[in-house]
DNA sequence: ATGAAAGCGCTAACAC
DNA sequence: GTGTTAGCGCTTTCAT
């Protein structure tokens, strides 16, 4: 086996070190890397060999600041572990594959405090947009992102109000026609199952839609059971189990999500229980995953992917000066998907 | 309706601004800015209520560059959207957390292509170090790693050669041994339900390891059932109905991973049938998951918190000095978890 | 079609 | 403890 050569001492390669090699000005190699302006198809080839060759990398922190041009999108959400954020992702990317764009994502746990820290920092590398998940901010974020003078898209919910563009739905709303759509089944004693965060403000928003459009007819919500940590899935059938030995005679669960809800069901199901008979049950989403249950949960789809789509194609307009103005405000609608736990007649 | 007044050309603050707003050099306010060096606590304030007041954000495209220091580490991996990564991001945040550097990630949906895309992208950013998914790359790619000069941990996979540092399990050796776990419980039919994806490498590897130890026992796999895209849970139900269908006599059915396998256990149990005394089944991952499922699922943990974990440190170690030799080699023990469905006696 | 000069906003290194 | 100077590697602009 031969020797491997020794590493070379590597100072970074610069555009000058390709010009050097090609015997090509660094202004015409930088031309031909960008694919900008006039360049003779034989430089052309003499600097894309010898880029290649050398193994040029350029520069993009050199680029951007003698451009001030940066081609990428903040992306600031608050978690990746629950299956929603990822598909937002999605619809993200797809949008942002056909430009030259591209998103860098930073997670915030649900923490003010951290989406303020990852918003100074994202902000710090004067990427071209900003999406960001929620409308509830910290002072200091607001006047970041205001300050910020790039498209600012503010995702998932419409309840409130925006620094710039919006898209999302209704959560008070999603939690208002699901209670009604219960109602309409003739359900009566109902309990609340959901997460003890105080911070996420979009289950909250459905949970008071929910309370409130009960209240219309009357009727109210009989028991709550709320949890913190661990997995979603076991989560939700311990607080099934806990809530159902409290208040047997309880009728529907409606779950703040679906991974919860899911993990009722199954526990609804174990113990023989006639679904959705004898109790009827819905959660909040739409994930996929759903689908592969012995019964499908009840749930509202959020529309995910195409908020990703609708964002990132608010901040492509902008960037690409086919849109000036900046404030747009997009609501989707969110889509009872009835399933198998709520049709009591 | 009011014009809206037209957005201000706002140049962007710059040191200088602050500078001048403080009565204080730039350099000086740099120095506070960074908390780097002695500065007097009366200046220090001065700096600091003025940059407050204005909203001043420091820009790093500049500072990077000035300083050839960047803090960020490249994270590049094939998907989000499968519960492992997301944990391996865990793992690798809760080391950075404590130190400056941020993680930045890139997503390469199992193409090499894009890989390679991703990579040169983000190495155009001249972070402090890669941690990449998986040990398989297009020759471009490794020759950009090596060429980058900075620290290169390839994570998940340890059977093969890595260009740098590796942390990982050996997937073959967790085919292996759950080929024995599964032989030693008397499971003699067995049938093998996988992804299609001809770019899991690790998927394959695990496959191949199956095989090999099945057939030093003399065994072999009897059925196989592959899939692509859709919802694995419901994907893994499908195939099962598939495969027990035509192969109704299997007696032991191993998923390569553990949503497909979820999905077959629910399948099973749904039709009532002897898990794990007429089929025992195991999936691969030990995702949390799991644990809400009517059943224990065996699989076989693949420590990903962990691997993120020591992968970041690596980098951290490198990246301050603390160790300067590289090409580090950390395997990890997958751990068996026999669950429920892989006791036959 | 190509090149030369002048920065982009910051920080390292050195003076004071 | 604070200021000055000289770049970092690239792109913009203008000249040729």
């Amino acid at each position: 086996m031969t020797q491997v050569p020794p590493i070379p001492p590597r100072r970074q390669l610069t555009l000058r070190d390709v010009s050097e090699e090609s015997g090509v000005s660094e202004m015409t190699v930088s031309r031909v890397l960008r694919n900008r302006g006039d360049v003779s198809e034989a430089t052309r080839k003499k600097v894309q060999e010898a880029a290649k060759r050398m193994g040029y990398v350029p520069n993009k922190i050199a680029g951007a600041l003698a451009s001030s041009q940066v081609n990428l999108v903040a992306v600031i959400i608050p978690s990746l572990s629950n299956m929603v954020f990822p598909e937002v992702m999605t619809g993200i990317s797809e949008v942002l594959d056909n430009t030259d764009l591209q998103p860098v994502v930073g997670v915030t746990n649900y923490r003010p405090e951290r989406e303020e820290d990852v918003l100074y920092e994202m902000l710090s590398w004067r990427p071209s947009g900003v999406i960001i998940a929620g409308l509830e901010h910290s002072d200091a974020s607001r006047a970041m992102l205001r300050a910020s003078g790039i498209p600012v898209v503010e995702i998932m919910d419409v309840d409130g109000e925006a620094v710039d563009s919006v898209v999302g739905i209704s959560h008070r709303r999603a939690g208002r026609e699901m209670a009604n759509a219960i109602v309409k089944q003739g359900y009566e004693r109902i309990g609340f199952l959901g997460t003890k965060m105080p911070l996420d403000f979009r289950a909250r928003k459905r949970f008071e839609g929910f309370t409130e459009a009960l209240a219309k007819t009357g009727l109210e919500v009989v028991a709550q059971e709320f949890y913190e940590g661990g997995s979603a899935l076991v989560k939700g059938r311990e607080m099934t189990e806990a809530i159902l030995s409290r208040d047997p005679d309880l009728d529907f669960l409606y779950y703040s999500n679906d991974m919860i809800g899911a993990g009722g069901l199954l526990y609804c199901l174990e113990k023989g229980m006639d679904v959705p008979g004898r109790i009827g049950m819905a959660g909040f989403n739409g994930v996929e995953f759903l689908r592969g249950l012995p019964k499908q949960l009840a749930t509202m789809d959020a529309g995910r992917a195409e908020i990703g789509r609708a964002a990132a194609q608010i901040i492509v307009d902008r960037t690409t000066g086919k849109d000036t103005q900046g404030g747009k405000r997009i609501e989707l609608t969110p889509k009872l998907q009835p399933g198998d736990t709520l049709r009591r007649y």
